[in-house]
RNA sequence: AGCGAGGUAGGGUAGCCUGGAGUGCCCGCCGGGCUCAUAACCCGGAGAUCGACGGUUCAAAUCCGUUCCUCGCUACCA
């Protein structure tokens, strides 16, 4: 269980031109569970998570708001920590890429590129749609016209800074070679070897059309594409070169959308090779959700506000079921008839009733808690550990439940409420155990839950290093119930 | 089009790499048990020609080939 000391997660940074949801939510809420699980193993954790404030579309919105830009990007970069508040969100820095140190971090970055010789003039070629001022590509176009509105586009001309992706080829082969955790999850990993096989172009990384992003240094004209912009937060964060980036670099896992794989599997780590800095060790690419069966989109208005649920649920009801519903990687469907299920089902029939009956139980019984640990069979922390550092969430959640399970049938086998003097005590010492090692193991999914359990059961909320039957030392007290059976439909 | 992933009971999955009786898990359904517990918990049962065709093998969900279907990625959507 002892793995490295420190341990450095960052979440994509989130654009600023749309409120929280679901598609933010899920990789945020990811990122803080392996966060803290992290810190319950006692390591040395920096989570990292932000806004991404530049480029053209965020210039856009803020106008068609009729603000300046960052008063803009004041004001959402404010809704996301008010989410982040809401969801019990524990990171450690929120990253505005409109922060100084940032946008000095940028252009010292850039500054590096130029000076390693991988960075040279040459000209962006693209389609342009005039009245939505938006560049697209060859492929983006939809039958030749402008993917967005579906009008003319022009071909254009520009002056632009390029990368030289394509120096990189080789080297990215060789890491993807050699590191087999880099692209995770599997699913992803051929998709991305095959096409960087394919070839690799350089590319474009100034604009010169829009004004709202950092200033390419040395050159007055052009100003940074936000996308390299935004990669360079993972370090400028940590204060690259100095400050906690000498403890907390290399980053563990970069948790990104599927979208924006490309981006980081890629062009970060080019980006990095090329400035002589340490890659890395994973990026994981999570699926997307769909809502009630459909696709989220703009016009449909149909997007998932996991802050707005969790006031009509609960926080930690919602945080159990993005990591439950689907395994983190693949593709799955939010419906609230799904969560209601699993509310239902899986937190009041089988973890919440488990300690309710067992409290009922202790409270009864006058007298120590003491015996063998026969339940302990049933509990595989090793695994568990080893599905979080897959971050799997989804398998271990379900050798949690399993051990839930378990002791909830050690009750009815045992009949427990039935037994008498030293049985009872055992038994009871038995399921003390097992629900205070549930306490530790659920806590970085439900923080608030897990503090529940421990505090009924009289004990102070342990570490990784305690989930293991010992002598019980709590004072039972039933409290509250965990969770409230909801009505389906 | 290219590349990738997948098709296993009513739904969702694991098993496939390293062949060995359709073996497991969750939900749903049917029946039973129990009464500590939030109509909660526990047990049992029904339900699958493992997408289709062909091949290898004593033996195929698993390996090989073909085929049909679904989904994802293809360079700034979480």
């Amino acid at each position: 269980m002892d793995k490295q000391e420190k341990f450095y997660v960052t979440t994509p940074i989130y654009y600023v031109t749309d409120a929280p949801h679901i598609g933010n939510t899920y990789p945020t809420v990811a990122a803080d569970i392996i966060a803290r699980w992290h810190r319950l193993r006692g390591e040395k954790v920096f989570f990292l998570t932000g806004t991404d404030e530049h480029g053209e579309k965020v210039q856009k919105a803020a106008d068609a708001a009729k603000e300046e830009p960052k008063v803009f990007v004041d004001k959402i970069s404010l809704r996301y920590k008010e989410a982040w508040k809401t969801l019990g969100i524990s990171y450690d820095k929120f990253i505005r890429t409109t922060d100084p140190e940032h946008l000095d971090a940028v252009a010292r970055f850039i500054s590096k590129l130029v000076e390693n010789g991988d960075v040279y003039k040459g000209q962006y070629e693209g389609w342009y749609c005039v009245p939505d001022e938006s560049f697209f590509t060859e492929l983006q176009l939809k039958d030749g016209k402008c993917p967005d509105c579906g009008r003319e586009v022009k071909r254009v001309k520009e002056d632009s800074y390029f990368f030289k992706l394509s120096k990189y080829q080789d080297r990215l082969l060789e890491l993807y070679d050699k590191n087999e955790d880099f692209l995770s999850p599997k699913l992803r990993r051929q998709e991305v070897i095959n096409r960087v096989k394919g070839g690799l172009k350089d590319v474009s990384m100034t604009r010169t059309t829009v004004k709202w992003a950092v200033p390419f240094p040395g050159d007055k004209d052009h100003f940074v594409y936000v996308w390299v912009d935004a990669l360079i937060n993972y370090i400028s964060a940590l204060g690259w070169p100095d400050g906690t980036f000498k403890v907390f670099w290399p980053a563990d896992v970069h948790i990104v959308g599927k979208e924006i794989n490309w981006f980081h599997s890629v062009i970060w780590p080019a980006m990095l090779m090329s400035a002589g800095i340490e890659l890395p060790a994973m990026i994981f690419a999570h699926g997307w959700w769909t809502s009630e069966g459909k696709k989220m989109s703009k016009s449909l208005g149909n997007f998932v506000d996991p802050v707005s649920l969790s006031s009509k649920y609960s926080v930690d009801a919602i945080r159990y079921f993005l990591m439950r519903e689907m395994p983190f990687g693949e593709d799955g469907d939010f419906s609230e008839e799904s969560l209601k299920a699993r509310i239902n089902g899986e937190l009041v029939a089988d973890l919440g009733n488990l300690v309710y009956r067992v409290l009922t139980l202790a409270e009864k019984f006058d007298g120590k808690f003491d015996g063998s640990a026969d339940l302990e069979k049933h509990l595989d922390v090793v695994g568990i550990d080893e599905s979080m550092d897959r971050l799997d969430y989804y398998g271990a959640l379900e050798k949690i439940w399993a051990f839930i399970r378990s002791s909830n049938k050690y009750i009815n086998d045992n009949k427990v409420w039935s037994l008498k003097g030293a049985e009872m005590s055992n038994a009871l010492y038995n399921l003390l155990e097992a629900c205070r090692i549930c306490s530790i193991l659920l806590y970085p999914f439900m923080p608030d839950t897990a503090q529940s359990i421990a505090q009924q059961l009289g004990v102070e909320m342990g570490t990784l290093k305690d989930c293991k039957f010992g002598a019980f030392t709590g004072k039972p007290k039933r409290g509250k119930m965990l969770f409230e059976k909801v009505l389906t439909k």
